[in-house]
DNA sequence: GTTTTTTTGTACCGTATCGCATATAATTAT
DNA sequence: ATAATTATATGCGATACGGTACAAAAAAAC
């Protein structure tokens, strides 16, 4: 077993490294050269273990989704109550998107919304990737939603995947002015009202 | 008047090349050869004319913020009721947004939200300009809500600036998702939704 | 100890990049 | 006419880009 020879790079903090790279600069600003330093690896390594460019963002773009759905699944499928499953889950997110980087010093918002619908031309399956996710969630919210109908949490006359539209686009809101810079107190403010209006 | 060799290139149809470019590819992915061919001038007199690429880049945010500006003129405040208003607004931005460039065949979105975010860091004035953008479509939405408020068409205890964020969080969505490939009337949908439970 | 397998590190290739230097052309002012 | 002014056109130079070849190195298998 591990016949060649050892791995001196730790794939996780590899990974973890570019994705920062990645949420700063985007794919097309962040340059292969930028990547061996923040995956502390070498070029042909790169290639070896991830491939090209475009893939090692992919794989980035899917390592960031994949804390999404747990997000999901701690906050909306754990927490007995919608409203309060909501808003569990949007103070999380606002967490995540709050967060800073070493080098900007400013919160960087979310990886997806922010740096991938630039390329989601150039980069057809990039394009995909993003409408993926964004069914996804509307799934997730969907199934949430017409589960809190059943168990009568909710009037039976409010519209599924409209509603989860709207809170979608809350997320995506608070994603976008957390990078432009609106102070965490006032993203909650709006993901609490959206809550409360959305669900009354 | 108009001392030296006159000009060949059209001031507006080259900003509105370079504006298609930027619109699909984002600012670092857009070469000058590729703005050379699309403003149909050659290098310096680009310099000559606009500066940089980064400097294109924010007079094409201008130009598009522009017409953004044009838009809430002719629906938000010259429609009397605030709801048929909103709903024309939308139905505006909608139409832009599901505009299609001939290269792409695609939807693709709003150019502010899909490609200005990507550069908010590496480019710190488009960051200042995109939280410029965000903060005047809220103050656009609050003024005409408090209007409305003031004539008696809504009810005094809904709050406009949250209401004008959500209102604007609408208005993103249906960007970023124009640009995943949503059809146009399903963003009809959301918007139309948005109106009436945020009114209600 | 030799072979096999895998990763590492250096060095490199061809191309694309931005920005500018220089020379030419076209127009107005004197 | 001549000078001054402005735009055009060609093309250069230095750098940065993504991606790869190749040999040395480090481990397991034989």
């Amino acid at each position: 077993m591990a016949r060649g020879r050892p791995r001196k790079f730790d794939e996780d903090e590899a990974l973890n490294g570019a994705m920062l790279l990645f949420w700063e600069k985007g794919l097309s600003a962040t340059s292969l050269d930028d990547l061996t330093k923040a995956m502390n690896m070498n070029r042909p390594s790169i290639y070896n273990a991830f491939g090209n460019k475009d893939a090692i963002y992919r794989k980035v773009l899917e390592r960031f989704c994949g804390q999404l759905d747990e997000g999901m699944a701690q906050t909306l499928e754990a927490i007995p109550a919608v409203r309060e499953g909501f808003q569990a889950f949007f103070e999380r997110a606002i967490a995540v998107y709050s967060g800073t980087s070493p080098s900007t010093k400013a919160a960087m918002g979310c990886l997806m919304v922010c740096t991938a619908p630039t390329e989601a031309f150039s980069h057809p399956q990039v394009g995909e990737d993003l409408s993926a996710l964004i069914k996804r969630l509307d799934q997730g919210f969907v199934r949430r939603i017409e589960r809190a109908k059943e168990e009568g949490e909710l009037a039976q006359d409010i519209d599924a995947h409209l509603t989860a539209s709207l809170l979608q686009a809350t997320l995506q809101t608070v994603a976008l002015r957390a990078r432009a810079g609106t102070p965490k107190k006032q993203l909650q403010q709006i993901a609490d009202y959206a809550v409360v209006r959305l669900f009354s």
